[in-house]
DNA sequence: GAAAATACGGAGCAAAGACTCCACTTGTCA
DNA sequence: TGACAAGTGGAGTCTTTGCTCCGTATTTTC
């Protein structure tokens, strides 16, 4: 997405300032939270309230980029994580590194919600990514016997954001986490507990 | 809270409106979140806006109000449950009424993140009303076996409100918590898990 | 039932924020 | 290097929203 949609490539100084708008408002969406002026963002960019307006037409559609981009990195590190020695840690530590981060940038925490639920358009794409990402490493990690057969993509997702939200609020990150890893992981007799 | 801090008691129709305004506050917060604006609120409640601002001298206060309400109803169902026969079933449907009503009601979920962090002076008050009641619960539910031992209080709470954001968020909302639950459960062979 | 105290309503004020417009600057291409 | 397209910046517009002010209405008191 270097490019308009539709003609010439970006000139160069357009394209520079392009990621400098990106970069300052990923860094102050993930400070302030999403309701962040544009024009702190511009500020933070060290240009014009126009120039953002001239990128990203909308408040919204800036936003979005920028959640786009958040959901590919993490897809990405996810993607690395495929072939990683231990399975099981590899699912667990993915886990609470988004969590961690999420604690302190908001922005995740929204990206995670969105890509939940793809009610937007953009993330909609992005979100699949995460998903089929974090969908390899839970099998993975499934067939290894560190995580319970019975849970999907879907349910981890959610479970993710959830615990991104808990994390950014209450204090005791790792002790809510280990709830809900040992909720995700296998226990023969979990039956004879529910009864 | 039916009279104003210092001096006489509210005039009848003073106290029929602040009570139609907390209740239209409650229901319009509940839909539209808390960012619903005070007119909206005004309109529902029949009254004008200078009757909102005069029981309520700042919007945070009428949110305030809010939550707190609704943290006390929350804390006293708590309390209902103190004394049902099976500990266990109380704890967990306690749980998962609160999370579904949160699914539908997204102050429910901003007053719980509030009362985890008693950020807010007045929620200070009603938050640790509620912890208390759920910590009774959960003690009670750790005897009876029915919930593991070594979790407290605030992670229960923490997780309330990271499954409360999920329930509001995605769909999936029995799966997920069914994780949830089942990492509160005690299971004897988790340290083998683990490893 | 009149006087005094209290409360009501909503026009209007001020601040904030999303977005536009256009005179000016900068990059690109022949 | 000149000409033109592309991009920039920020003052200004429009809308929303929290909140105030005060003339009018309702309760209470005696």
């Amino acid at each position: 997405m270097t490019s308009p949609a539709s003609g010439r490539p970006l000139r160069a100084d357009a394209l520079r300032n392009r990621a400098k708008v990106l970069a300052a408002a990923e860094e102050v969406f993930a400070v302030q939270g999403t309701s962040a002026s544009t024009e702190e963002v511009a500020r933070k960019a060290g240009v014009g309230i126009g120039t953002v307006f001239r990128h990203f037409p909308t408040k919204e559609s800036l936003l979005e980029a920028v959640l786009v981009a958040l959901l590919e990195r993490l897809a990405g590190e996810a993607e690395e994580l495929r072939s990683a020695a231990d399975p099981g840690e590899a699912f667990f530590g993915f886990f609470s590194r988004v969590v961690s981060r999420a604690a302190t940038k908001q922005a995740v925490t929204e990206a995670l919600a969105e890509a939940g639920v793809d009610a937007r358009a953009a993330t909609g794409r992005a979100g699949p990514g995460l998903r089929a990402a974090l969908g390899a490493l839970l099998e993975r990690a499934q067939e290894a016997g560190a995580v319970r057969a019975d849970v999907g993509a879907a349910e981890v997702m959610a479970l993710l954001a959830g615990m991104s939200y808990a994390a950014g609020r209450a204090g005791a990150r790792e002790d809510v986490l280990r709830i809900a890893f040992d909720g995700l992981r296998p226990c023969p007799d979990r039956a004879a507990a529910r009864g």
